[in-house]
DNA sequence: ACCTGAACACCGTTCAAGT
DNA sequence: ACCTGAACACCGTTCAAGT
């Protein structure tokens, strides 16, 4: 009664680095990136920490796999869009590459955490390299030479993944740095508040909340839609790049 | 002699929060953001880690007033450029807000650390907020409407603070996040010769390896410039508000 | 071969105690 | 009031030992 395992059937429990993964994508997507210990993934395989060692170098390599499994899933998402048919006319790189990018963006939305382990890698992962490869080559259909997609793909940074660096992120913001970093509040509301109140050294900034938060969610800081901007910013590049692109046709 | 303080001198060890923070600025500067622990900290104050905790609530708060330092750094920094005449033509918001991020990322490149930092913060520093308002302050001599105003911070991002997200940040690449994870190597010559095996899956991206990265530093994924990378980025994004901005004129 | 338990060298932080 | 030492609850990881 050592090994309670049928004939023809597989391991139940045979550990491998793909379920290792999966699991740790699993984990974070629901206690965060936070929770995704060596010692919290091993509790949820039901392992012990160390065994996980024999599967995974070591947790750098751990994040590595699950930079890669989410890459996977945007290959899949990207691959899965209708192909553009061959008599496709040479602007249509454009449309192409904005469906990409917000398929990609999709699988994002779905790891909210994952945006920054991709941040974190120094090594890359394939499947983001594979995914790169395809919006060049949509680049080059449209007729870029290889000099303005280099600088394209730069220009893009991480919205070429899907996701972009918002540094004005106030969903749980507090102005406690400037203070003596007693202050500790949480709303969005409240910060608003405390900007207001600084109306006279904020005054454009105090003005644009006035004017722009008004119109829906009424006067708070969170009234900003990350889609709406995500697109209005992808846009503004794709527009630019179109420009330059035409400037270099004889 | 238990104190050995001339009269009217400050105790030279008085410890302040100030004090505390640059001691951490400085910390970080030298030996990266992972060195920057509390006992580390501790150490170059020639203190006990728990002394820390009367200057510092804990360390989200010391991170955040370490941002604040920076901040403080790139208000300071901005303000020494030469001031708008008051008759300046409507059209020079332009090179004026390019000139204030690059004096900001003047300041970011002093303290590699910092943008991470940025990224991560949940509240914000009055300091990197009276740098916006200073940028929407000269969108609004532009005549953008505080709509477009608000959209331009959205689509500036991280960049209105002087970096960019890159994510093919090629320095120490390797790709052993889909192999076995074993592979292990950091020159990005190793990368790209990785990346030339592979030509066959990556037809484009190693095209573009071979015709752009010959130019100068002889095809490695080194060659890029940041600096150059992040202008070209930047004015793809002011030449498109530019855009925006004639067109909402009546 | 795969998995384990104890142990090590770190973290941030609490707490009671010193001056 | 400011600072301290010991201790606690965590990390990632090494190592010798189990099967």
């Amino acid at each position: 009664m050592t090994s309670p395992r049928a004939a023809g059937t597989a391991p139940r429990s045979a550990l491998t680095r793909a379920r290792v993964l999966e699991s740790a994508v699993t984990l974070a997507d629901r206690d965060g990136l936070g929770a995704l210990t060596m010692r919290s993934l091993a509790r949820e395989l039901g392992i012990e920490a160390m065994s996980l060692y024999h599967h995974v170098a070591n947790k750098e390599d751990l994040l590595d796999g699950v930079v890669d499994v989410v890459a996977a899933e945007i290959q899949d998402a990207v691959g899965r869009l209708e192909a553009l048919p061959d008599d496709a006319p040479e602007s249509s790189w454009k449309p192409a590459l904005r469906r990409q990018i917000l398929a990609a963006r999709t699988v994002l939305l779905r790891h909210p955490w994952a945006s920054t382990v991709l941040e974190s890698r120094k090594s890359f992962s394939l499947h983001v390299v594979r995914y790169y490869d395809s919006l060049i080559g949509l680049m080059r259909r449209g007729g870029f030479s290889y000099d303005l997609v280099h600088h394209a793909m730069h220009a893009l940074g991480s919205r070429a993944l899907g996701f972009s660096q918002e540094l004005f992120e106030p969903d749980g913001a507090t102005a406690g740095s400037a203070g003596d970093g007693s202050a500790e509040e949480g709303a969005a509301d409240a910060a608003t508040a405390l900007l207001l109140q600084m109306a006279d050294e904020l005054p454009h900034m105090v003005e644009m909340l006035a004017e722009v938060g008004h119109q829906d969610t009424g006067s708070t800081l969170g009234w900003c839609d990350d889609q709406t901007e995500f697109e209005f910013g992808l846009d503004l590049i794709l527009d630019g790049l179109e420009r330059l692109a035409e400037r270099e046709k004889p």
